[in-house]
DNA sequence: ACACACCGCTTGACTTTTCAAAGCACTGGG
DNA sequence: CCCAGTGCTTTGAAAAGTCAAGCGGTGTGT
């Protein structure tokens, strides 16, 4: 019973992909403008490398995302990140979750009551 | 800077809390209406009632979801989960992710070209 | 009355995932 | 040459999630 029904449902899938620890933050990152590998773990904030590693890998076969090596002249490989149509296309997704969470999520204080003056917009 | 950068970014702050495991499938289960406990972890298919536990307690600190406990007629009590109007509104979200994962998801099938017939839509 | 299948939930052992830190091979600047 | 920066990989340990079982309670059937 266990193996059950990942049979197939798109958004069961999805939300399977999308929950993923840093999944999330990734792209939106790589909305912004596509990423080096360090820069995207910056840009995210908190990921380590062996997680972004992973994650990067995951979504590259799922196609959101496309690793492409820039062979500068020979040698240097410097290996940008960027979303295909896709993952681009999770835009909407990103923005649903912006603005629920701009409506709903900026003064939560629910057991830590203090959050003096959540300065509009830190973003 | 280590423990995490709670700084607040509402968006941040959001993507944290769905990206947690079984959160968004709940939510979706109960944008079908609300349900009790065990119902509710069919519904979400697979998550252990450990884990149920501890996601509706954090959703409902977040005022999410909100536990309601049926008296039906002085003792027995069915514990009923339901969305708050916060909690709604995340429809827009799961419907931004229900829309992309339908254009995009339906036959991904990337490394494990192995689906030996997903027995036709359990969905 | 009694067994039995449900309900909501807790407990404790076990597995998986994530983590921080370090290291490797390389380059470009001073 | 040396140091900072690039893109990763490797460790081992901690955190998160999972499984299986069980507890007290109810409601139904026999």
């Amino acid at each position: 019973m266990s193996t059950e029904h990942t049979g197939f449902c798109p958004v069961y899938r999805a939300i399977g992909v999308l929950q993923e620890k840093w999944v999330l933050h990734i792209v939106r990152a790589l909305l912004n403008g596509e990423k080096g590998f360090n820069e995207l773990a910056r840009a995210v904030g908190g990921c380590n490398s062996a997680t972004l590693t992973q994650r990067l890998e995951h979504l590259e076969t799922l196609t959101l995302i496309t690793k492409r090596t820039e062979d500068s002249h020979g040698k240097l490989a410097r290996s940008v990140y960027s979303l295909t149509p896709a993952g681009l296309e999770l835009q909407s997704v990103i923005d649903a979750i912006d603005g629920w969470a701009k409506s709903h999520l900026s003064a939560p204080a629910p057991t830590t009551p203090d959050l003096p003056t959540a300065p509009t917009s830190p973003c």
